[in-house]
Formats: structure tokens, sequence, C-alpha cells
DNA sequence: GCCGTTTTCGGCCCGACTGTTTTCAGTCG
């Protein structure tokens, strides 16, 4: 974990270089060096202690002394020298989406505006207009930023809090007395923000490990202590709860914990239709008598259920599906067989070449993986002529590699502006996997958006809809479209639809992926890795279809290749083949 | 700040989009 505060360090070193308006290219080296680390295998502190941090690429001697000092003390001097001569709340405008370092540098010296707060202030008075380039139009976008900024501060995504959940986590269970620990809340149902850690132990000996809580790595101050509870910050700003709980009544906890409010609430409901009462401490009969707590499957038990995945506990008619033998068998990771979205250093934006990639997922048990680089109209995308060139790369290190994995063609083709799509129909046939996606124009109504996505799926080349909504959690809402009218021409069309598994985006959502699955729409579940490390990701695109209610069987590669193969060629209506939904298998 | 077999200085990715402008600066990816 301490990668990512090494990486906070640089990224902040560089916005601070920015806002002083020093060389882009100085920041850029900053930035570079953030991201090299970002992406390393290893604790970055193993290179430091054997000194091979200058070895990294990016990383110069000024940088790898910087890194050692942050590792060694916790900040670095040039840090803090930039930190003494900017005022700490400009940083923070960068956080407001359409503020760049110009814009939070000009506001700053010639209104003095130095918090969010204050700049939003500025955007409604009208005061902002009078700043060169600054028209009505900009101040009314940078004041509903700023209400965006608000909704998401305080809650963190949920791969920003796993690593240091689970580091605890494996600490806790260390501690003499110990025997369970296990993580609850937001983050057990894998909700896609998280707003603090819950963590639950089950000891005998509370005190002893209250005591110790404090001392794991990472934290950064006590809060409170209690004899049973503690709440530290982490050096990230993360808030962890550590509650101990008696061995007998660790299950219950754990529900309760857990959540949700409403599914919490709906259970003892039911509880009390039974004569039972439902607490953390237990499940109890009308004489009080304790008759379920140490384990959670017996608490389900207690009330006549079986035992709910947590991704489903919502509220959202789990109880329901669980009383009637319904409740789905919820996909796993381990059903994943193929990643179908996947860039390669073809793509700007990506860094591994197709060697480190195949490597990569043949170790995470991949067996097939389609290369999508991008199209024309990205930066330096792949045109016709160098598409074909990337095809035979990419069927040549194929043979190289015996099927373990195989490497399959492919392209993320933009849906431009009109819904054609950025490359001619007849070169993206030749492809084994083509991922259509919307990059540019994001503010269309919702009609023309609509539109747009329905004539690209209609175009009879594309096999999969790329992040379907275009949302980043906390930093870019979903573009409008109609989604029942997407899922009913994909599933007329045979087209499915993607469940994009970057951290970032997670789009489809969980309640669209039980929308699609409820009208027969196919799922792909895809990593759309930008480098190698990336396609560990894939796990976020399964627990977001689990909260979906989606099984292995409504996604299209946990199927063996052939099989998947075959799927892909039918649904797609290639010369001399007529497709029908029917005979696809696609069909509700 | 980093890099390099055109190397110790001079270059470093760049195009789309937007809102502000009458030719372009800033942001984003």
């Amino acid at each position: 974990m301490e990668n990512a505060e090494v990486v906070a360090m640089l990224g902040e070193i560089a916005d601070l270089l920015e806002l002083k308006e020093e060389s882009p290219f100085k920041v850029r080296a900053y930035r570079r060096a953030a991201q090299v680390v970002d992406t390393l295998p290893v604790p970055v502190s193993e290179l430091g202690q054997r000194g091979e941090l200058g070895g990294l690429p990016g990383v110069g001697p000024h940088t790898a002394a910087r890194i050692a000092q942050f590792l060694e003390t916790g900040t670095c001097d040039e840090l803090e020298r930039l930190r003494g001569q900017v005022p700490s709340g400009v940083s923070e405008l960068l956080r407001v989406e359409g503020v760049g370092p110009k814009t939070a540098a000009l506001v700053w010296k010639e209104l003095d505006i130095t918090s969010v707060d204050a700049l939003e202030e500025a955007a409604r008075s009208g005061e902002l207009i009078q700043l060169p380039r600054m028209g009505p139009k900009r101040a009314k976008a940078i004041a509903s930023a700023v209400g965006r900024y608000r909704a998401r501060l305080g809650r963190v995504p949920l791969h920003r809090a796993l690593p240091y959940a689970e580091a605890l986590v494996a600490r806790l269970r260390e501690i003499p007395g110990v025997t369970q620990a296990l993580a609850a809340g937001s983050l057990r149902r894998r909700m896609e923000t998280v707003g603090d850690v819950d963590l639950l132990v089950a000891s005998t000996e509370p005190e002893k490990v209250v005591r110790a809580f404090p001392n794991l790595p990472g934290v950064a101050s006590l809060l409170a202590r209690g004899p049973t509870r503690s709440s530290v910050r982490l050096r990230t700003g993360l808030q962890v709860d550590l509650r101990v709980i008696p061995p007998e009544s660790f299950g219950a906890a754990l529900h309760y914990f857990t959540g949700s409010k409403a599914h919490n609430i709906a259970l003892r409901t039911r509880a009390v239709r039974r004569g039972l009462k439902v607490s953390e401490y237990g499940v109890f009969d009308a004489k009080g008598r304790r008759v379920a707590g140490e384990r959670e499957e017996d608490v389900f038990r207690a009330v006549g259920l079986p035992w709910i995945p947590p991704e489903l506990r919502e509220g959202l008619g789990e109880l329901e599906a669980a009383e009637a033998g319904r409740l789905p068998e919820l996909i796993e990771e381990e059903d994943m067989r193929g990643d179908l979205h996947v860039h390669s250093e073809a793509s700007s934006d990506a860094s591994s070449s197709l060697e480190e990639l195949a490597a990569a997922a043949r170790k995470l048990g991949r067996r097939y993986v389609a290369i999508t680089d991008h199209s024309r109209s990205r930066p330096q995308g792949l045109d016709e002529a160098r598409l074909r060139a990337h095809v035979r790369h990419i069927r040549r290190v194929d043979r190289g590699l015996h099927g373990r994995p195989h490497l399959l063609t492919g392209l993320e083709v933009d849906i431009l502006a009109d819904g054609a799509l950025d490359l001619d129909e007849e070169v993206l046939a030749e492809l084994d996997c083509v991922v259509a996606s919307v990059h540019s124009r994001f503010n269309m109504d919702a009609e023309e958006m609509t539109e747009r996505i329905v004539h690209a799926l209609r175009s009879g080349v594309v096999h999969v809809l790329g992040h379907p909504s275009g949302r980043l959690i906390g930093s870019r809402d979903p573009y409008p479209f109609d989604l029942e009218r997407v899922l009913e021409v994909a599933r007329e069309e045979g087209v499915a639809l993607e469940v994009n598994a970057q951290p970032e985006r997670l789009d489809l959502t969980d309640q669209a992926c039980r929308l699609a699955k409820e009208v027969g729409v196919k799922l792909m579940i895809s990593s759309d890795a930008h480098n190698a490390r990336h396609l560990e990701n894939l796990r976020y695109g399964v627990w977001v279809a689990r909260r979906g209610w989606v099984e292995a069987r409504d996604v299209l590669n946990t199927l063996p290749l052939s099989e998947f193969r075959r799927r892909l060629r039918r649904a797609r209506r290639v010369p001399g083949y007529t497709w029908t939904g029917e005979e696809a298998g696609l069909s509700p």
C-alpha cells in the first residue's frame, strides 16, 4: 500500500509545480514517475532498500532521492518546499472538473481564491466572469462541477480502500487470541465506493486487540478508543473502525455490520413475525434465549433462509428470492476464461507489449485475450493500414504462445457522433472481437445519443458495446441515453454489453447488469487494461456483476474458447450468413 | 526532471472539444 502513497506524493509535487507554472516537462517527468510506481508489481520499498529506484524507467537521480526520503520519513523536502509556496486549498481546486492548473493559478493570483468554497461563491456571484477567457458558460459549468465534487467527497472508490482493508485484516489475524477477522460494511458488499472501512474481529481478549490496532502500518492517528472498539485515520485519510466481538456473537455482528440498512430492516421484520429478535449479538427467541450468533449462516437459518451473499444484501428482493429458493448462483472470478478488452502499447495511452500482456494473462489463468487498441479518432489511433499490420503482429505472437493464452484480434472502435464506426466495416469484419465505444461528444441529448449507439449496434460488425454509459466514478456523470432501448436493440442484434472492470468506470453499473440479464442481453466482463497489471482488475467487474444478480451463464467470456468463438460468429451478420437471434441463443 | 549507439544538450505526444474568441487557450484523455 505504500506504493499508492508514493504515487500520491509524486502526483502532488506535479500538481504544485504546475500551479507555479514551472516547466511542463518537469511536471510530466513527475507524472511519468508516478505512473511507473503505480504499475510496479512489487513494493517500491524493496527497490529502495536495494538502491534500485533509479533503474526504473522515468525515475532519475532526483526522483529516486525524493522517493527514498519519502519512504524513510513519510515526506520529502521538495514536497514541503512547494507546499510552503502554494496555499493548501489551491491544489484542491484541481479536483474540480474543468479546472486545470491554468485556471486554478489564475483565480488564486487574480482573485485570491484558495478554496473550493470560495471558487463556488465566485462562480455564482459573477466575479469569475471578469477574468480573461471566462464567460457565463464556464462559470456555470464550474459551479455545477463543484456540486459533483462535494457529492463524492468523503467516499473513496472500492479499489482505493480494499488493499488497505485486506492488509489490516491480515495483520489483525496475527494478534494472539484473535480467531477471526473480516471487513464488513459496504466494502464487503463490494459497493463501488465506500465511506469508511468497518473491521470485525472475534476475540476473547478485546483489550489486546484494541491496543494493538493504532500501531498497525499505515495508521496516521487514533480518533477514538473504547474497551471493544477503536477508530483510526490512515495516512491516506481513510477512516477505519474496528469492533472486537466475542466469538459467540461474531456471525450476528458480521451480518449486522455488513448491512445494508434496508436489508437488515427487512430481515429483522421477518424475524419479528416469527417471534424472534435479531441484533448484532445474535438471534433470540421470545424467552430471550440465543438461538444463533456464532456463524452468519445460522443467523439466516434461524429465520428460515439460506445464506445470502453480501453483494445481494441491498433490500432489493433478496429475501423473497431466498425464501422461494431462487437465489442466483452468482458468477465467480474463477469462471472468467477470457478478457476481451485489452490495450497494448499500440494505444498511445497504454504501455505493455503483447508478450507482457500474454504473460500476465497466463498467470491469472485467462485462456484467451482479445487485443483491442484504439481506432483512428483517438490520438495516434489505428487506421486501416496500421490495424492490418497490427493484426499480423498479434497473430505472429499468438502462434508462439501455443494457446497459453490464445490472443484474439480486435479493436476498440469509436462510435462517431453520427453513429458510424471509425473504421471501414469490411476491415472490422475480419477481426475476432470488435468493441464499439463512445469517446467524444458526451453532451448530446438522450435521444441523439441513443440513436447514435443504436446505429452502431445495427452495423452488424460489433460484438460488444464498450463502457456503455461513459461515466467515471466521482468525476464524470454518465451521458444521458435510453438504456432500455439500447438493450432492446442489443438483444435483436445479438450484441453483448460490456461490464468494464476499470475501477473508475464499473460500467455497466450493478443495477444495469440486472436489467440486462432480465431482458436476456448477454454481458462481457472485461478489464479494459492499459497495462499488464490492470488485467487483475477483472475482479472488480465480477463484483459489479454479482451485485447485479449475474450468473456465469449470463456472461459470454466464461465460455470455453471454441464455444465463445461460435457465439461471436453467429452473432454477426457477415456476408453469406443470415443471423437470427433465436439461433444464436440470445433471445430471452 | 529524464533521456540518449544521431548522447552530455536539446527535445520531450497530440488531437478533439469547448468556450472563448475572431485565431486560440485550456482541459481532457
